[in-house]
DNA sequence: ACAAAAGTGTTCGAACTACACCCATGG
DNA sequence: CCATGGGTGTAGTTCGAACACTTTTGT
């Protein structure tokens, strides 16, 4: 193993959304007392591990989510840095932090990444240590500060899917528009009008449709559309608003 | 000087709006070789330092402006952190930190702050080493990745700027429309139609009219208003847009 | 045939754009 | 009295909200 730094880590909050949910990735934390197997910690934390010497901190936000997701080159982006003084300071915290014994300081400022995965392209079952989707309105016990991480992530991902285009980066390249519509309300807690909101995204120039249809559905099956981004980046105007 | 972090730094983008221009603080860095006077580096950097131990990262920043500005409450948010392992390699980089001595590590993760205030209301004059105010289109040469630092800065101000009202943090308490104007045109670098910013604002119903004029002034004096963030909070409505 | 989701158009009000003339003050 | 910026209204257009029925497929 490379040798870390032991005040800087990295944390990634990774959504992923399979046409129901919008879920977040998450591993296990567990601690047995090696005797008695008494069971000290059983919780759940992000992904996330301490940056290496002379390592860039968005490398290694890269290579923790790829080495979880087997993904690379998906929507990965620093949103908040986390660095109270106590913030690693519960008993919990400081049992696990101490059976680690990788040489971590008790004092580390954690950099939060806000990863977006289309989860139908990724299985999870090869990895050995517990890690699995949770619906973001189901959460478990969350160890350290992650509860407020990631609160803080789904606050900035509500923030940037209104003002971006990045909700199709939890979508599979083809998509129909009422699995995207379903994505946004899952996002952002409401409800669309169907017509109006299919009426908006044909607008779009950068979702286009496809000579396709969904398939094996047993209804009507949709239109499939693809997301461009090349076409978005061209015909992108700024706005300006500061809402009444 | 308590002892600090020898690996995290804090930088803070502080942004001043004279009623002509946006400008940014900036902090002479200067080095003589001490016998033959001969100048080693002379340019400017924003303003930073190095987190204490024990100390929060809001509350570094906090300190390093009011060190700075003799401010307090004032706006100040965290907008990203730069950790390249290179960052600070080039050469007047490293013999800058070589000369300071205090123990900074060469591998130094900087958490950077916005800061907005009212720059009428602070005098620089007192301060010992040389802070100016400079023209956020006319910087001088910026040592260590601060030019970057600062136009991410920049691009993070625009981008919420143009979201939230926070630009009334950049005036006076009591100001005009046109000054408000004037302030949004700089940031933004376009024109706004007279009329129709006005009517704008006076829908904003947290954009509070007074019964005041300006004074001194030697044209039609203009009404004077105040931003009321109580107000501000308790009428906003999310907004959806991802921009055709 | 039925269940399930896809697809489609119109009307109304709100908001945005463009645009030109008179007013109050200091010098 | 002149220079400077303050203050005002209207018409045309675009954009968003509300709302119901028909179509296609699998079972």
């Amino acid at each position: 193993m490379p040798k870390t730094i032991s005040n800087i880590s990295v944390d990634c909050v990774i959504f992923g959304f399979d046409f129901k949910q919008l879920n977040v990735l998450l591993v296990e934390r567990k601690l047995e007392e090696p005797k008695s197997k008494k069971v000290l910690i059983d919780d759940w934390t992000l992904v996330g591990y301490h940056i290496l010497e002379d390592e860039n901190i968005d490398n290694a936000a890269a290579r923790i989510l790829k080495s979880m997701s087997g993904l690379d080159h998906v929507f990965l982006e620093q949103f908040h840095t986390f660095g109270n003084a106590n913030r690693l300071n519960n008993p919990k915290d400081k049992l696990w932090l101490k059976h680690q014994s990788e040489g971590f300081s008790d004092r580390v400022v954690t950099v939060a990444y806000l990863s977006l995965i289309d989860s139908t392209s990724v299985s999870l079952s090869l990895k050995e240590r517990n890690v699995k989707w949770y619906p973001v309105n189901e959460l478990p016990e969350l160890g350290f500060d992650h509860r407020k991480i990631f609160e803080k992530g789904l606050d900035r991902l509500r923030d940037k899917v209104r003002s971006e285009p990045i909700g199709f980066e939890l979508l599979p390249e083809k998509f129909t528009i009422s699995q995207l519509q379903r994505l946004y309300e899952e996002i952002l807690g409401t409800e669309f009008d169907r017509r109006n909101f299919r009426k908006k995204v044909l607008q779009m120039k950068y979702v286009i449709p496809l000579d396709e249809k969904q398939k094996g559905v047993k209804h009507k099956p949709a239109q499939l559309f693809i997301f461009s981004r090349e076409v978005y980046e061209k015909t992108k105007t700024e706005r300006f608003d500061f809402s009444v």
